[in-house]
DNA sequence: ATAAATTAAGATAAAAAAGTCTTTTATTGT
DNA sequence: ACAATAAAAGACTTTTTTATCTTAATTTAT
């Protein structure tokens, strides 16, 4: 088990790659997100379709269409996309599953947990959308098992 | 969804409390265990089962029977019960669920998430499972929601 | 030895996550 | 207007995770 669903690690490299494309000026379809991710087709159109309705991504249907992402869209935090699709509870949760874990009322591994979650907010909210674009186009950051 | 599967929670809440149960002398049984940690009694029991059969916890049938953890168990890591569990994807796997990921062929979170990975790591190989029986006893820490 | 207590093991069941297929709707180019 | 294209929506299936129940095997105390 990862750190993050199966589902929103799906979404966060579409959501890469779709930025990638964006920038150099392409909308781009789900097959071709699908197969250059290394995703299942079906399953991530269901995702992208949620990110949409949810204003994280945009489309257009027919010919020529395909999905993008708005000027401004891009300069927002990849935290956006992980609480779109897998909530809150990675940003706040208690490690060991309890709901009143709390400064007050700790759990064994509150203290050292606090500083994991932090460290998981501080990457996903520095890293924005459309950060990457150099890097992938150059080939020096990977979505794909290469 | 948390950074640990529920299995991996009740394991580590209920070793925890068999810890600190030993420490006081005395045997547990599933019953107890599961009150006192919120959690469903039977689904614990197959968990505790696979423990034990692992060598992580002791057990003994009969009357006055119960879980315990032997002396030198108590000074394990609490990452040996996290990779009995869940294996050990959490310490290496890559943040967006790449294969091929690493440092030559680095996903786009790949430098920052090695930190989160390295701060869980060193949060449950410091953490042992015998150390916090003090703090339980004392209630200045807690196993449930209180 | 026997009865009671307690974990182990096996068999299901229910719920959630992941994955697939089909039909509908919207858009574009001709 | 029409045909082709591509996403949206809906229905369904499979797999994995979580949860429950029943029976068997041990151990202890009497």
């Amino acid at each position: 088990m990862g750190v993050f669903s199966k589902t929103c690690e799906y979404a966060m490299r579409a959501v890469f790659y779709i930025a990638s494309s964006t920038i150099s000026g392409n909308r781009v379809g789900i097959k071709e997100i699908a197969s250059k991710i290394d995703s299942p087709e079906y399953f991530l159109a269901k995702i992208l379709q949620d990110l949409s309705r949810k204003g994280l991504i945009s489309s257009v249907k027919g010919p020529n269409g395909g999905f993008y992402i708005e000027g401004e869209a891009l300069n927002r935090p990849l935290a956006d996309i992980v609480t779109a699709v897998d909530g809150d509870e990675i940003f706040n949760g208690c490690g060991m599953g309890l709901a009143h874990c709390s400064e007050t009322n700790p759990c064994p591994l509150h203290h050292e947990f606090k500083k994991v979650r932090n460290q998981i907010t501080h990457m996903l909210t520095i890293t924005t959308i459309g950060q990457f674009n150099k890097e992938l186009g150059n080939g020096l950051i990977s979505l794909k098992k290469s």
